[in-house]
DNA sequence: TTGTAGGCGTTATCAG
DNA sequence: CTGATAACGCCTACAA
């Protein structure tokens, strides 16, 4: 079944050394003495001597895997989370679990039950909507914890993201100073961040005196790039005056765009575009596309690092972090003359 | 530390039968009786107990965890078979444990050093161009291993995928067919698979008699889609005569279409366009771009159903599964006159 | 600095 | 069908 795996103690007779010697070499090499340390460094390249995780697990009730509950492993948005949070992870020993909730806070708590019955190092978690028995689970988690992608009071431990309200508020607004007077917000996929970004986009029309509701054309289903195309369809439809439009995100965006280039609707001059995250395409876009930049890659980066400063006993002091955004104008909102 | 969790053994006690019923009416609830597996449910319920699968994956030499091999976390094609892989992984009792390789083989073999020392249930690797050293470990691994994203003899194990030799050819011909002559090709991030493209590519044009090496334009860099943009103008730089490229994947072509928007060059009929993957937006790109369209999400929930059946005993029978893929036609290639 | 001994929570073996 | 009893491989006081 399982031949004859090296283990710990096979080192240990190898070297002359007990176990607890071994073992104490390879998680305190400090407290052990050079000459020994070498000796035993050098029978395990040796033997191959690989440790057994579960064990160490068993033995010492902690683990290094850290949990991260992310709702979409296809979303580019979530995917650039991922690669930060595996480029800090890099060099350390940690390893990353990966649980995708599917947008579901039920399938979020159930992945949390098993995430946890594992005892992890760490805990990423997507937004700061859990349902109540997850955000009790988390308290009670004997493990740090950091929510991303969102700011809020009320943090579970440590929080690093932004405010997506202020975000869709400073593009909104964007379009209103660039003269564009019948907005439109497109949306997909209502999740909680896209909800905040509403309110945003909401306040601004409405302290501008320019909301109109029924500008605003939203869908549960998951943002693509075609939907874009079809949800400006609705809008045009509905209300063919409106001037430009407020994308929940880039992939709308972008289908927009390729909607209007197929209707020969004029950008930005007959209608403005604005998208949200900033992809990389949006700047390659014809014509280029505004957006409002956030930083994922660094929001993953900068959860793990937290992780492990809480890992390390860092002082836990200032636990939110707040990574801001940047609102980036482009040609498809840059106005050659105003109506 | 870790205060009271419950255990096994709590939950024989508070059930009023041995461990080792407990531990099977978990396992193997078909030989233990209706009743008392009734009584410990509820008393699992009751208290709350989960399963510590450290202890358990030390005692009984197996764990639950199905490593997968990625070279990337952000490229949307293996976002794509990561779906698929964690769609087909819902439900059953597997977790995924996922290993960012980075297009590295070295980093590869590291991770496989890893991961295989945690037992797995099964691996999930991509392509077949491991390293020797790999591949050795591969071959002894304990686990069904499955490689995927390609085909080709000599597999490890299992295997599921298709020939982008073949499917570069496919597209190359297509565009032979539809008169284009100054045929070139654009390749970012030379990895193993995109040389086999390169390879299909070159072979339809020699064949037909229309290879030229200097329509190859090749980078090391990551694809993106503003890269795209940049080799079609390093490409027309050198070679304004080409009539049509072959792109590497869909982000360089959609970076190929928006540069020919800016410098007005139409498509199809100045230059044809060909992707590869066939992502969603191809389809609603002005003009539509002709792409290969590959099965991406299904590859990933074939692999996990190979290891699956093999878990379970499955016939080990047919271990190779070509998942091809298909040509799709669209405007971008479709030349209203020819020259 | 190093060794000894006991235990971590489950499963597997072998009786009953 | 159920119950003892040993492992599983490593860690961690406690001693030396």
């Amino acid at each position: 079944m399982k031949p004859n795996r090296i283990k710990l103690s096979d080192v240990a007779d190898a070297a002359g050394v007990s176990a607890a010697t071994v073992s104490r070499a390879l998680r305190n090499p400090d407290i052990v003495s050079q000459k020994v340390r070498e000796r035993i460094q050098f029978v395990i390249d040796e033997l191959g001597y690989v440790p057994d995780p579960a064990a160490r697990a068993l033995a010492s009730a902690r683990t290094d895997v850290i949990g991260v509950l992310i709702p979409s492993v296809t979303n580019s948005v979530f995917a650039d989370v991922l690669r930060g949070i595996y480029s800090a992870a890099e060099g350390t020993s940690y390893r990353i679990q990966l649980g995708n909730t599917r947008y579901s806070v039920l399938e979020e708590e159930k992945l949390l039950k098993v995430f946890l019955s594992q005892r992890p190092a760490g805990l990423i978690v997507t937004g700061i909507d859990q349902s109540a028995a997850s955000r009790a689970m988390l308290l009670k988690a004997e493990c740090p914890v950091v929510q991303i992608m969102e700011t809020g009071d009320r943090p579970v431990d440590m929080m690093v993201g932004f405010s997506h309200r202020e975000g869709a508020f400073a593009a909104t607004c964007h379009l209103i100073e660039n003269g564009y007077k019948r907005i439109a917000f497109l949306g997909a996929r209502m999740d909680p961040r896209t909800q905040r970004r509403l309110e945003g986009f909401s306040q601004a029309l409405r302290e501008a005196g320019l909301l109109d509701e029924r500008l605003i054309v939203t869908t549960p289903r998951p943002s693509t790039v075609t939907l874009g195309s079809e949800l400006l369809g609705e809008l045009l439809a509905r209300a063919p005056d409106a001037d430009a439009v407020f994308c929940n995100n880039d992939d709308l965006a972008l289908g927009v765009l390729f909607e209007c280039q197929r209707r020969r609707i004029a950008v930005p001059d007959e209608l403005g575009i604005c998208g949200f995250n900033d992809l990389e395409m949006m700047a390659v876009a014809n014509p280029a596309i505004t957006s409002v930049r956030t930083f994922r890659e660094e929001m993953g980066g900068r959860a793990f690092e937290l992780l492990l400063g809480s890992l390390n006993g860092a002082p836990v002091g200032e636990g939110i972090v707040d990574l801001g955004f940047e609102l980036v104008r482009r040609e498809s909102t840059r106005r050659s003359a105003l109506n």
